[in-house]
DNA sequence: AATATCGACAACCGCTCTTGG
DNA sequence: TCCAAGAGCGGTTGTCGATAT
């Protein structure tokens, strides 16, 4: 495996951050916002690649998090947002203020996901999308662009699959919330 | 007390998308 | 229109603390 291309110019340091870089990094961006992260390395005084840099911000430093536990509304959100927009995190973690997309992604893959299997429950999102690609394929790729894109005008028919679908995907988030708020076994 | 296992989450990698020349 | 560079995204792996044996 290699490195990101803009790591093979000069060394880069990699692996966990540092307080000192935090610090660094949160006072360069603050000062002068991050711009084009391939500079703020350098500029920061960082010997971290811009990719790492941006990841560092957006995940962990950034101002506007929440951190901390899901809640089990935000969970149930997350639920049904994915049972509409499947393994799109980042169109998930839009609808969650304060919540990153991999603070999602680790969520749904060491919480929920796992309790779906314990209880033998199939995921919602498999009914209409194809669980082995990160894109919902064929139908269900219209199908979500239409349910996702407000000022598209729906037939009758298209209005009745997306009322038909969004109920029984209410009914599926309702039952996972159920099973999320048993006890872990 | 030492070691193994597990879970949560931080970080990396490779790919696609976007943008500017 | 093409190409290169950077940004963004999702999958995966690594790390570390908590818990079990």
């Amino acid at each position: 495996m290699g490195h990101h291309s803009c790591c093979n110019k000069e060394k880069v340091k990699r692996g966990l951050w540092s307080p000192e870089e935090d610090e660094k990094l949160i006072n360069y961006v603050t000062t002068y916002g991050h711009g084009c992260w391939s500079s703020v390395s350098r500029l920061a005084g960082l010997q971290r690649c811009g990719k790492s840099c941006r990841l560092r911000w957006i995940n962990y430093l950034r101002p506007d998090l929440k951190r901390g536990s899901f809640s089990p509304q935000e969970a149930a959100l997350i639920i049904e947002l994915h049972s509409i927009l499947g393994n799109r995190w980042a169109q998930i973690a839009k609808q969650l203020p304060g919540r990153t997309d991999n603070e999602v992604k680790n969520f749904w893959n060491s919480s929920i996901k796992k309790r779906f299997i314990t209880h033998d429950v199939v995921p919602p999102f498999a009914s209409l999308v194809d669980v082995h690609n990160s894109k919902p394929q064929g139908e269900a790729a219209d199908f979500v662009s239409l349910n996702l894109n407000p000022n598209l005008i729906l037939s009758d028919q298209q209005r009745d699959q997306l009322y038909l679908s969004h109920q029984h995907h209410c009914y599926k988030a309702l039952l996972m919330t159920q099973i999320l708020s048993q006890p872990k076994q």
